[in-house]
DNA sequence: TCCCAATACTTGAACTCTCAAACTCCCTGC
DNA sequence: GCAGGGAGTTTGAGAGTTCAAGTATTGGGA
């Protein structure tokens, strides 16, 4: 299955063989664990909390939060993409979603014709408006309210350089910043 | 839309009128929004490493891990769904598809009609040998060569935390470990 | 012994995401 | 001007997830 990787960069982890592969220790696992864990209960957590509250999962959210932070409440689809780091096939099927929902609408680009716009909607201000202090408190009772200042400054230092590992890379087809 | 909220331990977050809500400071804003941004990345790294080396998706892969580590490499589903923190259905679906693979194998349980075993076949402990130490490698890089040891350490202390405060709880009808 | 709520797991439909293949339009070189 | 490659976006199909509902079996009490 995987013995011809696509991309050279990582033909060596695909390839290595396990002879000579440097496991994670009993701390790295430990701690991966731990990650893996509390991330994906978090992810699961707010989904649900936005789902029953705002009709939406937690990147929908994020779509229209993006959106009322632009100017003129509107963003170039891609523009948008890569602000909220989705791919642009997903964030068509997105807005396509919110677009009968009422909350975002396309309009043309005047001055390149290929392009659109998502624009937030009034409605869409209102459904953001009524549901981010509930968000907002799900977010601080799940994550601030249990950490010191400390480990919430060491958790916003760790994910910036998690994040700049992974970031754009000039490589990847439809993923310019997805590598 | 979300006028009703549904367990009253959330009606609060729900109901909360904007005057009076706590909202993120500039350095929370920020540091959230890093947490965000690199957990996505992260998981989208990780997903489509796995699937182009393994051929299925980061948490499929999870569940072959953990009937590995289990005696006999079987696990009863719901042991492996809570192992896995996903709920009884989805695994239902997941253990189906990797049926499909040769990779896993149903056995009915003696002593309880009810259940089912999954147990890891030899094909699925050889895809499992096969792609572990590029997924290994591919954690290494994007996580671990770029932290401080005080950092992982952190990381780890952190998510413990964060994952403490949403664990099991009593409540939730078909998760009893997710809320 | 019989009843029945609880437990273990599955199913189906609606929804979302991914990937590859389209489409339309822009821009540069000839 | 007019290919032709490239950019911006959409589409469709296949795969995965969720939620609610369904089946089968168990463990206690009446």
């Amino acid at each position: 299955m995987n013995t011809a990787p696509t991309s050279a960069e990582e033909a060596d982890a695909a390839a290595k063989p396990a002879g000579q592969t440097r496991w994670l220790t009993d701390d790295e696992q430990r701690i991966w664990r731990s990650y893996l864990h509390a991330s994906m209960l978090l992810e699961d957590h707010l989904d649900r909390q936005l789902q029953r509250d705002a009709g939406m999962p937690h990147i929908y959210y994020g779509l229209l939060v993006g959106l009322a932070e632009a100017p003129g409440r509107r963003l170039r689809m891609t523009e948008l993409a890569m602000k909220s780091k989705i791919t642009r096939s997903r964030l068509s099927h997105a807005i396509a979603r919110l677009e009968k929902n009422g909350w975002v609408r396309r309009e043309d680009c005047p001055s390149d014709k290929r392009g659109q716009f998502a624009v937030l909607t009034d409605a869409g201000a209102e459904v953001l408006g009524r549901t981010a202090p509930g968000h907002v408190t799900a977010v601080r009772q799940a994550v601030f309210e249990r950490l010191t200042p400390q480990q919430q400054e060491a958790l916003g230092e760790i994910m910036e350089i998690v994040a700049e590992g992974l970031q754009p890379s000039d490589a990847g087809a439809d993923l310019p910043w997805l590598r």
